[in-house]
RNA sequence: GUUCGUGUACCUCAGAAGGAUAGAGGGUUCGCCUCCUAAGCGAAACGCCGGCGGUUCGACUCCGCCCACGAACGCCA
């Protein structure tokens, strides 16, 4: 579909004026009696020594004639206004719509290029909690969003499965649980074994010891070592992956900390070799201070390497294997400094690449009663809010449509996708109170209330019926139908822009405002009864707005019932 | 203390290359189902866009200073 600000600019010719500072100043009209799109002339005054009167006035009578859909410009206090044929309009977007289906919106600006995308990313052994949320279905969203772009999206789940508390996991396992226990309970054997690890070890310090000294036994590759860290990771993806089925989240790779530690010595040679790694205080560091920002640290004194040496051997075995255009790190704000002190890092090594780097940072997720912390135990399971909402789900389900068929099914899709959408409508940095009250609120601007949306767009189109007559533009050529249109012409910029920004948001904001024009539009005119032209134009943008819906939805990852 | 981020309606938030009268939703009050899904739609009320200066024909948007809140700031990740 070509874009209507691209047409305009391509006959808008203003002496001394640049083409594309035009295309940037056409706007979409916000008032639709003045104009659906409009140039304002004021910025072209000084170099024009012309009044944006004069200009607008002047522009507007050298276009003799307008290309297809547009049918009008006019002059109005130093804008130009341009308006569109309705009827020309509509058919072009119902049309493409109708053809395209789910492929509406697709682009190929992305062909040939790869996206890394870091998201996820849990620990071993510690349970999935609200926390975890926000970089998982914002990673998962990116993912989609740049696959619909044509870029081909690499999801890595940089697992946290390195540390000294797989140490303290053995000595607690040997204590207090055994491999049938673990088979059993999963997560939650292995969560409460490791807190009160932790309460036994305040009175007997022993403990610690005995853990590091398992931890190092699992550095040596000792066989019963190895079969336990295993073990534990082993049942932490498996129930893990329940969690990422509900969010329909996927992974490339589960390529995390461990499998970096024999890939960090190349790049401290790299380092010493350019005579960046510097001796401080027994510690080894990549000195920051002409940028302004602390030292990076990358071996401790003791020898043993840190967060940022893993990160960038991380950054350079993508780079290599994968070649990226880009590589995105959906990570927590709190995380900025480190970011930005290893993508410098990068780039003092000479890597021209290190500028492709973007720490895609998101807010932090608090509750009411104050931060959330795994050992004083206030946290908020994902899956007790999941369940929660698919329970709310139900009730609403169970109260208004008694005679769905699917109900469970339903409420799970209405219920996760609540949650979802809840955590992707706002921008990214935002920091999140965790509310039960919010994220139970099915009505307004949420996940069900776009769900309905396209619901009722289906049982009118099932109501209906078939319709084979030549649509009658003339039925959607209202100001409700223009609204929709409108809407529906904007599906591909909105896709674009959460690309750019890395903001799936602006998908969910977009959707919101393509439901509020449609449910405008459904109140006003009828399409069941109404005569055979009209109502297959009604039903045409009906269906557009249903394909439309389903995609854009599925693009946040959250599925779309067919009835609710 | 330094650096980064955030401040828009009672609440939660949109407002990305400065543009016409600052927008939604929740909540509150009042309306709309003999007719396509009322998880919907409409109306009312709610605003010195944190404050003060500056740039501009024009600033919520850009610049400077200040205030409030949050985060990070060397051997965790």
């Amino acid at each position: 579909m070509l874009d209507k600000k691209e047409i305009l600019a391509s006959v808008l010719s203003i002496e001394g004026i640049d083409k594309k500072e035009i295309y940037g100043l056409l706007t979409e009209t916000a008032d639709p009696s003045k104009g659906d799109y409009s140039l304002p002339c004021f910025k072209f005054a000084k170099v024009l020594h012309k009044s944006p009167v004069q200009i607008a006035q002047s522009v507007a009578e050298s276009l003799t004639c307008l290309p297809p859909p547009f049918v009008k410009a006019e002059a109005v206090n130093g804008y130009l206004n341009f308006f569109v044929d309705g009827k020309e309009c509509a058919k072009q977007v119902l049309g493409e719509i109708a053809e395209k289906k789910e492929n509406f919106g697709n682009s190929t600006e992305g062909e040939g290029k790869t996206i890394c995308l870091d998201y996820s990313s849990i620990n071993i052994a510690k349970p999935f909690h609200i926390g975890h949320l926000c970089t998982t279905v914002i990673g998962g969203s990116l993912y989609r969003i740049y696959q619909k772009l044509g870029y081909k999206a690499v999801g890595i789940n940089h697992l946290g499965d390195w540390g000294t508390q797989f140490g303290k996991l053995i000595v607690a396992f040997k204590n207090w649980s055994n491999e049938e226990r673990l088979q059993q309970y999963g997560m939650q054997e292995l969560t409460s074994i490791y807190v009160r690890f932790h309460t036994e070890a305040e009175s007997n310090p022993s403990l610690e010891d005995e853990a590091r000294a398992w931890f190092k036994k699992i550095e040596d590759g000792n066989e019963e070592a190895l079969h336990l860290y295993n073990l534990f990771k082993e049942i932490t993806l498996r129930e893990v992956q329940k969690t990422y089925k509900r969010l329909k989240i996927q992974f490339d790779s589960y390529n995390g900390e461990a499998f970096y530690n024999d890939k960090m010595d190349p790049i401290l040679q790299e380092l010493r070799e350019k005579k960046l790694l510097v001796e401080d205080g027994g510690a080894q560091v990549v000195d920051l201070s002409a940028e302004e920002m602390p030292p990076c640290l990358l071996v401790k004194a003791d020898g043993a390497t840190l967060y940022a040496t893993r990160d960038l051997a991380a950054a350079y075995y993508r780079k290599r294997t994968y070649d990226f255009y880009k590589s995105l790190y959906v990570v927590a704000y709190q995380q900025n400094l480190h970011f930005r002190q290893v993508f410098k890092v990068l780039e003092k090594m000479g890597n021209d690449w290190a500028k492709d780097c973007v720490h895609v940072a998101f807010g932090m997720v608090s509750m009411e009663s104050g931060a959330m912390s795994t050992r004083k135990g206030n946290v908020i399971y994902l899956e007790d809010v999941l369940n929660k909402a698919v329970e709310k789900s139900l009730e609403i389900i169970t109260e208004k449509s008694p005679n769905l068929e699917n109900k469970e099914e339903t409420a799970e899709t209405v219920g996760v996708g609540a949650v979802i959408f809840s955590v992707l409508y706002n921008n990214r940095i935002k920091d999140i109170v965790f509310s039960y009250d919010k994220v139970l609120n099915f009505d307004g601007e949420t996940g069900p209330y776009v769900q309905y949306t396209n619901a009722r767009c289906l049982s009118v189109m099932a109501k209906v019926g078939e319709c084979t007559a030549e649509p009658d533009f003339d039925a959607v050529d209202n100001p409700e139908g223009k609204a929709v249109i409108a809407c529906l012409q904007r599906f591909q910029s909105a896709i674009r822009e959460a690309g750019e920004r890395y903001e799936p948001c602006c998908i969910g904001r977009y959707l919101v405002d393509l439901c509020q024009s449609y449910n405008k539009f459904y109140l006003v005119h009828r399409i069941s009864g109404e005569e055979e032209g009209v109502k297959s134009a009604r039903l045409l943008l009906t269906n557009a707005v249903h394909v439309v819906i389903e995609e854009g939805l599925r693009l946040l990852g959250i599925g779309a019932p067919q009835k609710m």
